[in-house]
RNA sequence: UCCUCAGUAGCUCAACGGUAGAGCAUUCGGCUGUUAACCGAAGGGUUGUAGGUUCGAAUCCUACCUGAGGAGCCA
């Protein structure tokens, strides 16, 4: 017997086929139930009449636990009456493993607080909604690949462990490892894409990052995944445009695939069907004065914060780039505003919906002793950054790239209110297990 | 690190100074179209920990532990 993903149901209707997976809920009469069963592709309701099995088959289904793995066999017809619209009439069942019942399945399909959830992620992740998020999450992933990979960018992934700081060393992890020198995980990959930019043009890196923030919030994590992509002969203006055409590029992928799964999540989606080009470009200046109007504290040369961000955001039904922040907010390598050297040319992608930042970016240092000085005025240490500095000695060309959080970018696209939930196994301040 | 809130049955919660309860889950019984099925019954508790106030504490006080949300910082 042909054995068929629930997928694909709709391609073997009247075919006897054979589905393998788990009870997902079970609802039964007397003489008739419903196995509810879940295969990774989605849930198939199954049906099983008691006069029409052998008597083994119809108890060992009528009296199954929930998460128990089985296989059942049948036809699949049109159904109007069980949801997704498919039914199986049942045949013939067998129990894989069946889950004990005096340690049943421990997440009902009733409401759960997120400690509990948390604390059985292992678990949760089979849960309707949390597949729906983890496949979006996919369907993200593998847009941003195809949009670099079709637009001339190599993958040229970065270290993990690295020598020295991107952006300073209090939120680094240390590795006790290494005999001859002080090892950090990454945070960002961008200082090794400017390398490869300079050898292959057009480059990104997708990876996990590490930051070792004191944040508990429902935007941080400390291990997330980000996408930098890295461009040789580029500007901000550049930047602005990549970051904008690859937004909608993964917005429209995921409305085309992920209908379903949006669907589950109740997200509105016509608060996504508005993510067209081009985006509104507003300067920091006329972002704090927008902010002040609107009743913000913020004093020219302060970061914005989380309400700052929902204020600026909530005018547009698309993201907002925000450019040209006071370079002493910005990390070292941002190439000055050449009409305003206290300015730094780098832009932040805000979400809408109060979804926040979700691309940072902007355009890097390239002449040589401007970075010297930077390094110095930060306090780096200068030795480490050496190879950093060669690329600006052998052919140093004005180069500018971006990162976006893949979890935050996830978050607002599933319109869910934490980010956690947008990983299989979220690292968080108190959380490291599962 | 700081601020706020919360810890009661496996889970979600109620009881707010006077005998610790419900729904779900589990077990048993009933039901041939259920939709987080329903109906009946049963088992299930050192109320986060330690101290204190009181005739009496889940309830009030103190400290600690754990978690959540937020601030700062960031994607």
């Amino acid at each position: 017997m042909k054995r068929i993903t629930i997928a694909q149901a709709a391609q073997h209707l009247g075919e006897p086929v054979e589905l393998a997976g788990w009870l997902y809920n079970l609802r039964r009469s007397g003489k008739i139930c419903f196995p509810q069963v879940r295969d990774g592709s989605g849930i198939m309701q199954c049906v099983a009449v008691k006069n029409q099995l052998p008597e083994p088959v119809f108890e060992a289904l009528k009296n199954l636990t929930q998460e128990s793995s089985l296989l059942v066999r049948g036809k699949i017809r049109a159904e109007a009456r069980a949801p997704g619209g498919f039914e199986m009439d049942v045949e013939d069942a067998e129990v894989v493993q069946r889950v004990d019942e005096s340690a049943p399945y421990p997440i009902s399909l009733k409401e759960h607080g997120p400690d509990f959830l948390l604390d059985h992620r292992h678990l949760w992740i089979r849960s309707r909604r949390q597949h729906a998020i983890l496949r979006v999450r996919h369907e993200v992933i593998k847009a941003v690949r195809d949009y670099f990979d079709s637009n001339g960018f190599i993958l040229a992934d970065t270290p993990i462990f690295t020598p020295a700081a991107c952006e300073g060393t209090t939120t680094l992890f240390e590795v006790n490892y290494f005999d001859d020198e002080k090892v950090y995980l990454t945070q960002s990959g961008q200082l090794y894409n400017e390398a490869t930019a300079a050898a292959f043009g057009k480059v990104y890196t997708f990876g996990p990052t590490f930051r070792a923030e004191k944040s508990k919030t429902r935007r941080h994590l400390t291990e997330f995944w980000m996408v930098e992509p890295e461009m040789a002969y580029a500007t901000l203006e550049d930047v602005k445009h990549v970051a904008e055409e690859m937004i909608c590029f993964v917005v429209g992928r995921v409305l085309e695939h992920r209908q379903a799964e949006l669907a589950v999540l109740e997200r509105d989606i016509s608060k996504l069907e508005t993510v067209k080009a081009p985006f509104p470009r507003i300067s920091y200046d006329d972002a704090v004065e927008t902010l002040r109007k609107k009743g913000s504290g913020i004093e020219w040369g302060g970061d914005f914060g989380g309400a700052d961000e929902t204020l600026l955001s909530e005018d547009y039904d698309r993201p907002v780039m925000v450019d040209r922040y006071p370079s002493q907010i910005k990390a070292f390598y941002f190439e000055p505003d050449p009409q305003r050297p206290e300015l730094a040319l780098g832009v932040d992608v805000l979400a809408p919906q109060g979804y926040g930042e979700i691309i940072g970016g902007g355009q890097r240092i390239h002449d040589l002793k401007l970075l010297e000085q930077r390094i110095r005025e930060h306090n780096l240490p200068p030795e480490a950054f050496n190879w950093y500095l060669d690329l600006r000695r052998f052919g140093s060309v004005p180069h500018a790239g971006f990162g976006m959080g893949i979890e935050r970018c996830v978050t607002w696209i599933t319109g869910i209110d934490h980010l956690r939930e947008t990983i299989p196994f979220p690292r968080m301040l108190y959380r490291t297990r599962p």
